[in-house]
DNA sequence: AAAGCTAATGTTATATTATTGCAATAGAGG
DNA sequence: CCTCTATTGCAATAATATAACATTAGCTTT
């Protein structure tokens, strides 16, 4: 009974488990570094996990409401915050919005790929891009902390349609 | 007499050389293309040259103010939208701010180097990085249109301070 | 030059995104 | 249970960005 209807990685996969695996690696994850996974941080993480699309803050704090939760800016944006700086989401700058993470590896530098027509969020991992920026880098005396590489374009699905 | 002050690439340059140059080639760009370099806009790109740093919009305004020009919010946008477009300038996304195109190429795919200290922006030319992107993007079915790669770090001058 | 057209700028209002500061509450640790 | 700290709730506001429409400037045609 497996269902693989969502798209991911302009893929389609079986997206429960894909949810599932993400919520249990954040648990663990916190647990091994005596972070509070705390309820609301978990909806939160869910919500984003939901969709593999950036939402905004406030898009998320509609649907923390609809659970029951405080919906002033402050309680999204530090879920956020919190969700980002453990590497569990990412926020998607041109978009001003938030995307879970899909890699296991923590700390990451990652390529995400933005669909302008269906708005998907993949993240892939880069290659040796990241060595061709440090050297580049490097050669004007910077030193590199963190990057950030989002690309804009069409993916699978929508390539075909009008 | 030669000015070589201004930090730029992470090193000393001349500053002004640097302004009139931008200058210049943006005005004969729209002049070949038929396009309006209107006092407004020269005066944003000029406020953008000054400084090898990002703006952001009501910063620019307000210089704006200072020049006697309208300080109202769509006036900085707009001439800054023409200048994105026309690739004498760029937006930094995880900045929300905007700095002057350094590079004569015009619509390229630009790396930007963001001291996190003194906060100066240096752009670079991608090199083999884009082309490793679009690959592992096109391994998706994914069609890159556009890149734009934010690299946070500390500059060679930051480095050896606090 | 005058009229007509289009692009650019000015202006007002408002939308969207994000943070500050403080109070109340929940959870960790003794 | 008590204390301390982290988290959440809440109110206000800051910062960033756009929409809608009026006015002006710069061409084009007559
Ligand atoms: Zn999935
Ligand atoms: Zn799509
Ligand atoms: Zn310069
Ligand atoms: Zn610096």
């Amino acid at each position: 009974m497996e269902e693989k209807s969502a798209s991911f990685g302009f893929e389609q996969h079986d997206h429960n488990l894909c949810l599932s695996k993400a919520i249990q690696a954040a648990e663990d994850y916190c647990t091994k570094y005596k972070l509070q996974f705390t309820p609301l941080r978990r909806k939160v993480l869910e919500l984003l996990l939901q969709e593999h699309r950036a939402l905004g803050a406030y898009a998320i704090l509609d649907l923390l409401r609809d659970a029951g939760f405080s919906s002033q800016p402050p309680v999204a944006y530090r879920a956020l915050s919190f969700l980002v700086e453990h590497g569990f989401a990412h926020k998607i700058e041109r978009l001003n919005a938030f995307v879970a993470c899909t890699l296991s590896d923590t700390s990451h530098s990652p390529i995400f790929m933005i669909c302008r027509k269906c708005e998907t969020v993949v993240e892939a991992q880069s290659l040796s891009s990241n060595l061709n920026i440090s050297a580049a880098a490097k050669a004007k005396g910077f030193e590199v902390e963190q990057t950030n590489l989002e690309a804009k374009g069409v993916c699978h699905s929508c390539v075909e349609t009008v």
